[in-house]
DNA sequence: TCAATTGCGTTATGCTATAACGTGTGTCAT
DNA sequence: ATGACACACGTTATAGCATAACGCAATTGA
């Protein structure tokens, strides 16, 4: 009674957990702890961090959630047409970035081909194998920077 | 008895704690966490997270030492010269970019001007006003690919 | 049917970071 | 000088983020 319910629609299917954790996350306009994740489903049965974890764990591996290293928190992914960015599943659109209000907490998800294209350039001239990279931008968004 | 120490040579003086930190990470060629540079400076008197964490906030105010973000681990920065990186100092070069292999735990630092000035289109596209950008990619660097 | 895999729940623990308090010491305008 | 201020420091306690290690239940597939 565990394993993942297939849905008639699309992509990986979720366990009970992990669209609960998926759910909470889409419905947010900002990111979110795993903790504060945690809290919003004491009442649908969660007691522990690792079941947190754990369903971010698969989320994250689907490409359906980003986590943003410079908050511990994370998000869902922006641009659910059709499988999204994931790295390493063949399909998707390589490295995302975020612009992150630190005033108001709102996150812009988005893609820049050029940016990419640059970091991949100096990791093959530098022979470097890249796995995962990382862009966040901390700053004030167009409404809060007034 | 606590205050800075002006040295002969240039940059901002650096108090007895803070030249401590930012020798262990010097001297380190792999990131450290806040802790394990806590233990290494049990010897000099240092007794809590607090001292070096704040050692650490006056570094990275100078410029000297880069926070590794999806690390939580701190770095020397990689080119001293003049008065190195920072943002907000108005001198310095941008946003720097780290390369971190995850098998041997080397962090390559370098910087893009073109990454950067894209990144810089999309904040004004966005009017969005950037603060501070980090850069991450984690892989394997030419060495451990082997 | 049996072994392997995967998800789950629980308890305990570890790592990362900061709050809040008080002390000492320089600076500088009065 | 003296008092106000800023800043570095030391200490204790606590908050916030993440994982180890155990065992159970269900699914899959040889």
């Amino acid at each position: 009674m565990n394993a993942p319910v297939s849905t008639p629609t699309s992509a990986p299917a979720l366990t009970k957990n992990q669209s609960l954790v998926f759910d909470v996350l889409t419905r947010s306009d900002a990111p979110m702890s795993a903790y504060t994740i945690l809290d919003r489903l004491r009442d649908h049965g969660f007691r522990a961090p690792l079941q947190v974890y754990r369903a971010l764990d698969k989320l994250l591996e689907f490409g359906m959630v980003h986590r943003l290293e410079s908050l511990n928190a994370f998000v869902a992914c922006a641009h659910p047409e059709s499988e999204c960015c994931g790295q390493g599943h063949g399909h998707g659109h390589g490295t995302v970035a975020f612009a992150i209000c630190e005033s108001c907490g709102h996150v812009s998800e988005f893609h820049d081909h050029e940016v990419d294209h640059r970091l991949g350039d100096w990791a093959k001239a530098k022979n470097f194998k890249p796995a995962k990279t990382t862009i966040e931008i901390r700053g004030l968004c167009g409404a809060c920077a007034a």
